[in-house]
This record gives structure tokens, C-alpha cells and sequence, in this order.
DNA sequence: CATATTCCCCATAATGTTAGTCGACAATAT
DNA sequence: ATATTGTCGACTAACATTATGGGGAATATG
């Protein structure tokens, strides 16, 4: 039930990426060295994430990558399921990668699985990057009208 | 967010076990040719369950292996996190193999990997091996009073 | 144009995990 | 005694993960 450190630090690039409030480009390395991710590796994740239409690029001097949608249109659920597949514990009870099992009609925990399956979906796909960057914000820095930590 | 088809295959034993009326043992090749499971692999399975209690065992003729307990005190997450580790998504939101992560403090996706990980673990604690018997008996056999199929 | 910067694509290596298989042995029932 | 069944440890083949590296293409700047 582990998401890879891959996914791990794709979503964790992207979070840094949408909260930047300029709309220019923003390169590799310096994403790279905020998250503490091999620049090399996080290359092979932005080029994947590239060709599925959640960044887009730029090359050169002041290039990089961006968003191609607006963070609150791209949801946690579509990130994991491109880097890790399928977010259901077993592909009987997937829906984006639905794959017949011979058990299928008796099995006891089919059900079972499907509802946890649900419940991850139900998180993951209605969470965007904008909603995980708001709470990041509200983490970091203490919200106006407060004095300090309770 | 995978189960391992070692898992899969130590649930739907256990299942099948549960769905044993009669007290007695029950022996590996049995089990493994009703649920086509490697015998061999399925010895290791049963073998790593008995360590944790879940399962005693006796050997020579009619000798086997039974449950440890009732099938109500065992649940799903008991044996998942036995044979495949913590049912979080990440190691720093689990209950039973917390691990500290430098970026937790200000980490925006921690506190949405909690809800996952309470989601699937409310899912999988709560439910046993004798409520999914409950389910498997509901699926195979047409209730008394109903004629057939809806 | 030359050059530096940045992304693009492919290959490959190091390591770890999964899903078994095997052989010899110990316990038990008849 | 012998057949049956579990116990234990080692081993392996295949695959996945987590990178690293080389060589190129696109682009901005002077």
C-alpha cells in the first residue's frame, strides 16, 4: 500500500511548482535542490509528466517546465496513477485498470478491497495541487490576526 | 497501493479456513489446491502466520493447520500488515511503523496522506475474517426464501 | 555565429523485492 | 517401520526501483 519515492517526489515537485505565484518557467535544478531530489532523476519524472499533459516545457535559458493546467485542475489521483498505476489494492476492483480475476464471483474479499479502493479514490481524485498547496501555505507561515502558535 | 499476491494468496487461505465448519486441522495441500496456491509458497505463508499467532499447526496424518483464535478477533489489517508491511502510503503517517521525515513539518501532503491512511486502515481493522466469510456465504449461496437472482 | 543554458531521449548499473523452488529434517499417527 | 505432515534454511530467476551518464536538440543572448 507504499507509494515509491518516485511518486513520492513527483508530487512533491509539483506542490513546489504550483506554489510559485509567477507564471514563468521554472528549471530542473533549482526544483530539484528545494525538494532535495536527484536532478537527474526528477528529469526522467518531469519529461513523464510532460507527455501526459500536466507540464509543458521550455528550452534554454530561462526555461524549464510549468503547469499546463491550473493547479486546482489536476488531482493528487492522476499524479500517483501515472507514476505508481492503479491507486486499488488489487486490479479486480480497479476502475482505471479494471483486469479480470478467475475468483472473481465467489470471492469473499473482492467487496471488501473495492470499498478501500473507494475510499483512497474518493481522497486522492478530489484533492488538487491547489488544495495541498493551501494547506501548505497555512502550515508555514501563521495566518493574519494570529500572534503565534496556540 | 498494491496488495502482494503473497498477501492475497495468505487472505484467501485464511478465508478459506474460516469457512471451515468443523474444529479440526486442515493441511497445506488442501487449502493450496482449493485456492490454487503454490503448496510450497503457501508452506511459508502459513508458516509466517503461525509465528504471529494467527494460525497453530500439528504435524503427521490428519495433522494441519487451524485458526489460533476466532475468526471475529482477526482482522484484514492484522494479516496485510504481517505479510506486506504498513497500510500507509507513507512511512510518516503510519500508526504501527511511524518514521520521521525531514520535510514533515512543513510537508503539504502529509496531512492528506494521514486521511488516506486512516481510510484504509478504518476499512481493514475493522473488518475480520469472519465478516468476510459472512460475504463469501452471501455470494455462493441464494438466501432461503428468494427464488433467485434479482 | 558562438556559447551557455536547459530540456530530451536512450542506455545501463546497482540494489532491492517478489514469487517462488528445493532439500533435509522433525513431529506424529497407524 | 512407514507414511504423512509441518519446519527451517538456503537459494534463485525475474522484475521493479532508483538512480547515473552520454550525447543530442532547442533556445536565448551577445
Amino acid at each position: 500500500m507504499k507509494l515509491s519515492r518516485k511518486c513520492d517526489y513527483a508530487l512533491r515537485a509539483l506542490v513546489r511548482m504550483a506554489m510559485q505565484q509567477e507564471p514563468g518557467y521554472q528549471n530542473i535544478a533549482a526544483i530539484a535542490r528545494q525538494e532535495d531530489i536527484p536532478a537527474r532523476y526528477l528529469e526522467q519524472i518531469f519529461l513523464t509528466l510532460k507527455n501526459a499533459g500536466i507540464l509543458s516545457s521550455k528550452a534554454g535559458p530561462g526555461g524549464g517546465y510549468r503547469l499546463c493546467k491550473a493547479a486546482g485542475e489536476i488531482s493528487l489521483g492522476q499524479v500517483i496513477r501515472l507514476i505508481d498505476g492503479p491507486v486499488a489494492p488489487v486490479r479486480c476492483v480497479s476502475r482505471t485498470a479494471y483486469e479480470k480475476c478467475p475468483h472473481e464471483a465467489t470471492c469473499a474479499l473482492r467487496p471488501i478491497m473495492k470499498d478501500v479502493r473507494d475510499a483512497i479514490a474518493g481522497i486522492l481524485d478530489s484533492i488538487t495541487l491547489e488544495d495541498a498547496c493551501k494547506r501548505a501555505e497555512d502550515i508555514m507561515e501563521i495566518p493574519p490576526g494570529r500572534v503565534g502558535p496556540a
